[in-house]
DNA sequence: AATATATATTGCAATATTACGATTAATGTA
DNA sequence: TACATTAATCGTAATATTGCAATATATATT
């Protein structure tokens, strides 16, 4: 078919799906690391110092800010983006759940 | 176009968003769950488990192998799937260095 | 009000992902 | 060797993502 089927899943596992998702592009993970060095936080500024398009970038933006890992302050004619802390912290948090949910002893093989 | 331009990112960026690509999937995040908690690790007993065809978990294992993140032994005529610790490690570790790289203070908006 | 500046949206073509039925390959057992 | 069991691959249809040019929207300045 191919569409995922998120209705077998739990709500945590289908969050933490998305939330990585968002992050899980080159571009995306420029742009955060742009947004949390504060060498960049405005729409142009990261087209400009990435090389992509204003509108990609802009879409990129976008879809940070839907996962909620990012949000954008009105500052004039631009936009201002930085880090949503909350929702950084969380994912934080359950990253840290999963990977620390393994001990290299439990490998069976 | 629809092709990513990952020649304009580094190659810590490129790898690190391949493998939060193979894990931002609930059905790869429930694979993983799965088997490090060692309620399944073949491939079979995976698909009953989460209710997907066997071709569906068994091409999501293959992304997960193709992204280092586990590895897979094979035991008579069935294939034990288990984390390859170094990756899990790593991506644990490159994972830190992102989200905490991330202070509340820097925040410009 | 007209102009400049910055971001968002639309539309599109190329590519990638998702899921599964059908089939093939590989190992173990009678 | 024939048969059973398990995993992998192939082929295909549906859907999603990626990137950008063109355009629209919104705010600031003159």
């Amino acid at each position: 078919m191919g569409i995922t089927k998120t209705e077998i899943f739990t709500d945590e596992q289908n969050k933490l799906a998305v939330q990585l998702k968002a992050i899980a592009h080159p571009a995306r993970i420029a742009i955060l690391q742009h947004i949390i060095a504060a060498k960049a936080c405005i729409c142009g500024d990261l087209a400009d110092e990435l090389g992509l398009a204003q509108p990609t970038i802009s879409q990129h933006l976008k879809e940070l800010k839907n996962a909620g890992l990012i949000q954008g302050t009105i500052e004039g004619v631009s936009v201002c983006y930085c880090i949503e802390p909350k929702a950084w912290a969380n994912l934080q948090k359950e990253l840290n759940v999963l990977f620390s949910s393994y001990k290299d002893l439990n490998s069976c093989c």
